[in-house]
DNA sequence: CCTACCGATCGGTAGG
DNA sequence: CCTACCGATCGGTAGG
């Protein structure tokens, strides 16, 4: 029985913390309040917090578990027997489908964290660094191969995740492309872009 | 003498629109209040009404400085002579530089519009839009010249926009790159990722 | 330009 | 999970 509500208790978080994705996503961490929040899961706002401890809190969950994602497929990206091109595409695909289909929690991960509090700010910025040093491994280990092409590789990092994390707005416009076709020409463009011909 | 104070009074509220802009970038719209932003300006709150009417009119007079600086750029852009590549390319180096000289206020346009009021934000929107579409034109022309490869257009003026957005990070970043190089290597892997061989 | 203050709303708690 | 409520802070105004 105890592990029953302990089951029911666990779901209940989710259903706060997906909720709150979307509304982070949508109004901003901080013009977002509780109340929007409780109203969108259903309750009072004071019930809120049976489940969860703080408002902050609930970033620092959104945040964290977007940055375990990344970093679990970094090390399955680093691991595999893949060139580095390839590599460099499979992050690219990775990160391309999460914005896609897992949208407000990877937006939210992306530009609210600066709301986060110290000293999960401080580490949440270490890990962002972390995962930037290592797709620098595999770009400047791939130009040491003759597979890439000798571009500057910060520059190069910066141009394809920040035209990733432009497909944000992609959900917002009205006219929208298949997600297919825009995973597909990003990838040519970029991909493109660093081969060496 | 009037004149005088009129002058006085319009350099004012430039005092407060500069100080507004590198407050909102660092801690976004809401998260900054008229007490931070008197602080800043070396007043108390009460006394920036004298200059401002509110604070989403400053958040509106950013955001629409930057538009028509944008859209007067783009219109002298369309009526030079010079090859659609080269165009783009213009188009890039301008923004490029704006992010990098001017980067309070084109970070705030880009990132705090959402929070315009209506119906300034339906006008936001619209000129966004109308400036994409005239990027659009440019490069669709290119294409029809045998100027430019034939990529997906909507694709490329994503990661190009977004590319160049991305440089806020460069301002917060430890380890600055000199402007000049990352200008180069953003235009480099741009331009070169859409000129026809 | 300041002091004094407003109504509204915020995140969060007490107690049941 | 709710009602009732808290102290703090918000954008903004009155009056000088």
């Amino acid at each position: 029985m105890a592990r029953i509500i302990t089951g029911n208790d666990l779901s209940r978080k989710d259903v706060i913390l997906n909720a709150a994705a979307a509304l982070f996503r949508e109004k901003g961490y901080k013009a977002a309040s509780m109340r929007d929040l409780a109203e969108k899961v259903g309750v009072e706002a004071a019930s809120l917090y049976n489940h969860i401890r703080s408002k902050t809190e609930i970033l620092h969950d959104i945040c964290f578990n977007i940055a375990t994602l990344y970093s679990d497929h970094m090390d399955q990206v680093e691991t595999s027997t893949a060139s580095s091109l390839k590599k460099v595409e499979t992050v690219l695909r990775f990160q391309i489908n999460q914005m896609i289909h897992n949208y407000a929690e990877v937006y939210v991960a992306d530009r609210e964290w600066q709301y986060l509090a110290e000293p999960h700010l401080s580490t949440y910025q270490n890990i962002r660094h972390t995962y930037r040093k290592r797709l620098n491994a595999i770009i400047t280990r791939g130009i040491e191969n003759n597979e890439i092409k000798e571009v500057n590789v910060p520059s190069a990092i910066w141009i394809m995740l920040h035209a990733i994390s432009g497909i944000e707005s992609w959900h917002r416009s009205k006219t929208k492309v298949d997600p297919a076709v825009l995973e597909e020409n990003i990838i040519s463009i970029l991909i493109d872009g660093l081969r060496k011909n």
